[in-house]
DNA sequence: CTGGATGCAAACGCTTTGCAAATAG
DNA sequence: CTATTTGCAAAGCGTTTGCATCCAG
């Protein structure tokens, strides 16, 4: 039962909880915990639903995943390898991603003035994309 | 039919649309679209739940609400005022507001080179706060 | 008259939970 | 042997939707 390079968890990893932070990691986009479900069935990787979801509120609380709710309600997750952030239109609820993260200073002050031990955090921008402001004009 | 100060909107509110954004306008803080339900009809202002829903969906569309999901999964909605960020704990849940912002800098950006007209953004924080820490180094 | 708004209840879909069996140490 | 983890199916719960009715213009 190898932990690879991880650092000083509160607990071990389960097998099961292993195999989906591995495939979270391998992963270059957010999947939802059914998405994950069925990509690791397809591997091989049997288990249940429910654990599935149990192991990624694990990883969670271990700081080794972060999720983000989609405009429908579901969660996604991946690793928390970089920021990337987002603007989602309240029109037509499609995201476009964004690199650019003016937040790492602040989030160095929050830390020390509120103690709190930052994992990641979530930048989401809301309004209209191009497209849609045009529609609403009615030029389209 | 008074629209009191309102700008260029697409379409003209609704009587309850309208009971619905003052409300949410006088809060102080985010109310869920139950929450907001039971206050309309305590304050005599009977509507279906859906309809506050649907009014909510409108209002955001507009621009006039903006809205952020809880650990919980469900949503909150709040006026446009201010910007109001929060960290939330990943083991307790618990969240606590944030005042700073340094986002408006890159908001003007995106919206001049991804022609977005952005409404408001959301800023969250996640990790464990200072009490959680501690209970997880067992110092309680 | 006509299209949108509304209410109600049923349906949805993601997530959580109860419980017994399997597993870890 | 005891504490966890797991799987399955059954709830849970916020939200959405179908449909008939109501209302505004």
């Amino acid at each position: 039962m190898s932990h690879s390079h991880q650092e000083k968890l509160t607990q071990s990893l389960t097998r099961n909880q292993q195999h989906i932070l591995d495939l979270v990691k391998q992963l270059d986009q957010p999947l939802s915990a059914q998405e994950l479900y069925v990509q690791l069935r397809d591997e091989g990787k049997r288990m249940g639903l429910a654990t599935v979801y149990r192991a990624l509120e694990t990883l969670k609380r271990e700081g080794l995943v972060q999720s983000r709710t989609l405009s429908t309600g579901e969660s996604v997750y991946s690793s928390i390898k970089e920021d990337r952030h987002h603007f989602t239109c309240v029109q037509c609820g499609n995201s476009i991603a964004i690199n650019e993260c003016p937040v790492h200073d602040l989030e160095e002050k929050l830390d020390e003035s509120y103690h709190f031990k930052t994992y990641y955090h979530v930048l989401e921008f809301f309004g209209l994309c191009d497209q849609c402001q045009e529609v609403e004009q009615g030029k389209v």
